[in-house]
RNA sequence: CGAGCGGACUACGCGAUCGCGGCGCGCUUUGCGCGACGAGGAAAGUCCGGGCAUCGCAGGGCAGGACGCCUGAUAACGUCAGGUGAAGGCGACUUCAAGGAAAGUGCAACAGAAAUAAACCGCCCGCCGAGUUCCCGUUUUUCGGGACGCCCACGGGGAGAAAUUCCCGCGGCGGCAGGCAAGGGUGGAACGGCGAGGUAAGAGCUCACCGACGGAACGGUAACGCUCCGUGCCAUGUAAACCCCGUCCGAUGCAAGUUUGGAAACUUUUCACAUAGGGCUGCCCGCCCGAAAAGUUUCGUGAAUAACGCUCGAGCCCGUCGGCGACGGCGGGCGUAGAUAAAUGAUCGCGCUCGACAGAACCCGGCUUAUCGGUCCGUCUCGGAGA
RNA sequence: GGCCUUGUGGUCAAGCGGUUAAGACGGCGCCCUCUCACGGCGCAAUCCCGGGUUCGAUUCCCGGCAAGGUCA
């Protein structure tokens, strides 16, 4: 499904204090309900260097996009946990139990 | 066959499905579809150099900084190429911030006799050493008092009955006056090394060889090399200490900067008001100029934003010519990332040696650092064996 | 992305060519005391790492690494 990239500085600064917060094993996730489903990756320097940062930031955004098939519309933070290793398999098992138990999908996954 | 040396290249591959970035084309223009393209050798560190942009022009001097054998290459360089010299390696070859220490200043701990200059020990000649010594009083000498000294072994000769004493010689020891710099447990470094002659002992005092310095000829564009002659030689190290000499450098960096982001008019306040303040470079000369904030009125309203800068460039590939080479000339061909919270991933299958370091952010030329491996090249080197 | 600064015991730090590498707080051990505190004595440093210059580097030079600051 098609989703927005959550941008501007205003926007994350307004999630992350107003945002709902829910925690799995290897990520954290902030949100807030919102017009239309938006999504952000916070990766800071404490990951790593730039080749390490960018391999997580390309594992949660497919992890989101697979399990986000039908989500109830909201702006989304997905926040890691700084792992030795990370694994796609692992990103996608926490993005879709996150959101199952916060009610978000609207039609419950296969 | 083994061990090396130098150089060049490469960086899992193929297929399928879903997805990402800008671009082009098409459409029913929110968007969708199709197409080709889409990270590196270091994209890194930001250590140099240049382009580009702004500071009105980029002007002068000082300060400051960088570089430092020679010649060349280049837009330029602290880079590269070819040479010179020095050091290392059996060798192929590698490494080197490699100008000046007789312009001046500073520093050289500890050790050592002595540390940038000479004499502590030492070596040698002479003189003295059971009083031909010195001082005071008296004084012709004598005499009186005091100070210091009156060493040891051997040989020869003389006197004497002997103890002993006198003379001479040689050596040691002590003292005095000189000569010398050969030797001396140090040290990173001790007025050149080593051998011979020479000498009382010694010394470039003399000589040979080596080194140093000066001059000339020859070879080389030059660094420098080589030969000859001369000077017997005097002046340690450190300039990645200050410094001197030579060459170069205006500053700031794409968060530079340009456009839109409101414009115009009026009023008020604050600072400054000329030997002032601000800007152009840290300072001086020189040049330029008042600056900032708030309010009201009319049209206008997206604001760490949007667009440009932003990718065709000292570009890449092939051929050929010139050059030892770096590189350059000529001809032909190619169109090859431009994002802005920032694009390359996931899954499945097959193969293998099971995949390192690592992600463009204005662009180039270098340097440095990280890196699992693999491939190729060479009249290359050393060792062993065979023919 | 650009431009700068700093690394010395656990912490804050001085030193800037030759030191046994000052000092303060803290830690540990011993002494003092009936005990604690105070006091006294002692111990603990790869001078961030690797090269170079030098007779000799914490110090000078080069290259890394790690922290921190600043610019719209």
């Amino acid at each position: 499904m098609k989703y927005r990239r959550l941008k501007k500085t205003k926007d994350i600064a307004r999630v992350l204090k107003t945002g709902k917060r829910a925690y799995a094993e290897t990520l954290q996730m902030v949100f807030v309900p919102s017009k239309e489903t938006a999504m952000a990756v916070c990766v800071g320097k404490k990951f790593g260097k730039s080749v390490a940062r960018n391999r997580i930031k390309r594992l949660l955004r497919e992890a989101f996009r697979n399990s986000a098939q039908a989500i109830s519309p909201c702006s989304v933070l997905l926040i890691p946990k700084v792992k030795e290793e990370y694994s796609y398999q692992a990103f996608l098992r926490d993005v879709k139990k996150v959101l199952k138990k916060e009610k978000l999908l609207e039609d419950p996954l296969p």
